[in-house]
DNA sequence: CGGGCTTACGAATATCGTAACGATA
DNA sequence: TATCGTTACGATATTCGTAAGCCCG
């Protein structure tokens, strides 16, 4: 068994299956892969794909255990060279952070400048997308970093370390009837439809939960993934904007209402794959990005084997909110 | 880099940094090692071991870090054979139990018994060691199960399950003054001299507990680590034993105390290295010796992060009293 | 018949073992 | 001086790319 032919078949897996562009993507030969291919089905004396006449149709369960171990592997492999590249230049290399709209537009921009001052040579990608995007990303290895408030605790292995806590605010044009209320209450919001982020998105499953436990159903009338979209069809008067409290500009013209105490806020967290070895550069963007994420705290919340035990760490640490 | 390369240095850290003696383990030449271990320093661009004059004197920092990379790397490798074995002979293939005195002499003979009778061509090895050693020798990947009492919580790297709890029983000879009494209290035992396990063995600690919070220092003139040698040496008349239940004979000729209520039972777990391929036959194995770590309960304490989840799913599960 | 996998084959490269060398304790 | 790691070198294996063959949709 060879690291070349673990790389393979992982990247065959990435590929649809199809080992012609597999090739590609791995700038090498396709036949050199087929055999490479072959020659591990053939040691190990399993299929690792199924076969439709000369074609590979689909992974089979043996196949898809193996992939996983290999993808591992090579997750390590990339580790010990990290621990080596650390070692020979510790403020090069490259930092990949994959995120959603609201973090690359509200809350990422201010760290991400201060931090390529510092590490000028560190080259940096910023990936958007859908949570599930980002959770992939970073399972793959695409991604160092996830940055999201949704659903990435479901991945089994991502560790996930809480940021700050946001709440919502309510945006409705200036010469709408909310306008004159002073505290918003969830019956005020239930009398008209609402423009707000789409499922699955920024905190999204806090909204619907506040509205069913008032036994109300909002009537949501248009969804997007990011509060520029949002905003843009509250100004045409589709509805009311929800958004979060971050994503409001001084120079909007609109008028703003508080609805933290509205909906339950909501937590945003960093996440990286588990045994990744960090860089320093990684632990320093931590540490500006959330300010309570010291190097030892994070060190802690990795060696810890279960997620309670994670949670447990940070409950007592008070977070920022925005 | 080359999984050779990885498994050479997993080794010479093993050999005690001597190239020539991993040479001879590996079943190849000094040279080869040697180059290869070159090679490896100089596609890193890091020193993994430290050279004073030509000879390695000690593993630098980056190759802690790396050796411990290689080894997981070489674990999940392993994993990936396993994997195919499965599918190619589900009942063939080895089992390495490592294990203390206690267990391998009074728990383990039946289910080993059976195990073997079901299992004919799985080749099965026991290693008796110190739960030192133990953890280690599972850690390490020498072994495929730990099974002991003591300490084993303490390595990050094992998953432990609890299989049951056992209680303590005092051994007297039967014209001891202790034989007449009913029901033992801690004063009682204090009186005399004690003939018990070493420290770190077979749920030692719990009986300095018990002692110390009740005021008292125990007097311990002896200590082994298994019973056989405790009996042999109250026989003399050294003093009284305090032993595991299990351990108690029906033929020997010693007066038995029950002690449960004086000690808090100690529970004896199986342990595996984190991430490891577990063969069907190894879940048959944690079955019989457990009945209560289903093959879907233990997947899923594989699955869980953090430990306290795992002791969250044990919580409601009676375990067997031995 | 075209996209896509496998087989065939040859050149370049890597691995491994023996033998010689050098250095340390 | 003996033990142990490095260097040298040649035989053997492996890898990878080009070219040709083959099969399914």
């Amino acid at each position: 068994m060879k690291l070349q032919q673990l790389r393979y078949i992982v990247e065959i897996l990435n590929n649809n299956l199809n080992v012609s562009a597999t090739a590609e993507s791995l700038f090498t030969s396709q036949p050199g892969i087929s055999k490479q291919l072959c020659m591990l089905e053939d040691e190990l004396g399993i299929q690792i794909f199924e076969r439709s006449g000369k074609h590979l149709s689909k992974v089979t369960p043996a196949g898809h255990e193996v992939i996983g171990f290999a993808s591992d592997i090579l997750g390590k492999v990339k580790g010990i060279k990290a621990i080596a590249y650390q070692h020979n230049q510790p403020d090069e290399g490259s930092l990949s952070i994959a995120t959603t709209h609201t973090q690359a537009r509200y809350a990422l921009p201010e760290v991400v400048g201060e931090f390529k001052k510092r590490y000028a040579k560190v080259s940096l990608h910023m990936h958007q997308g859908s949570p599930a995007q980002i959770s992939e990303s970073v399972v793959k290895g695409t991604s160092d970093f996830a940055i999201a408030t949704e659903e990435l605790y479901l991945y089994q292995d991502l560790i996930m370390l809480p940021c700050y806590h946001w709440t919502r605010s309510v945006i409705v044009p200036k010469d709408h009837p909310l306008a004159l209320i002073k505290k918003l209450c969830i019956e005020d919001l239930a009398m008209y439809p609402i423009v707000t982020y789409i499922s699955g998105f920024t905190g999204r499953s806090e909204l619907d939960d506040t509205f069913n436990a008032a036994g109300f159903e909002p009537n949501v009338v248009f969804t997007a993934t990011d509060a520029n979209v949002i905003k843009t069809y509250v100004r045409l008067g589709l509805g009311i904007g929800v958004i979060a409290t971050m994503a409001v500009h001084e120079d909007d013209d609109f008028c703003v209402i508080d609805a933290s105490h509205l909906f339950k806020s909501s937590t945003t967290s960093i996440g990286f794959r588990k045994g990744t070895f960090l860089r320093s550069y990684m632990y320093d963007f931590m540490i500006r990005f959330a300010p309570h994420l010291t190097r030892p705290l994070v060190e802690k919340a990795i060696q810890l084997k279960y997620s309670a035990e994670v949670e447990k760490l940070f409950e007592n640490i008070e977070l920022p909110i925005r």
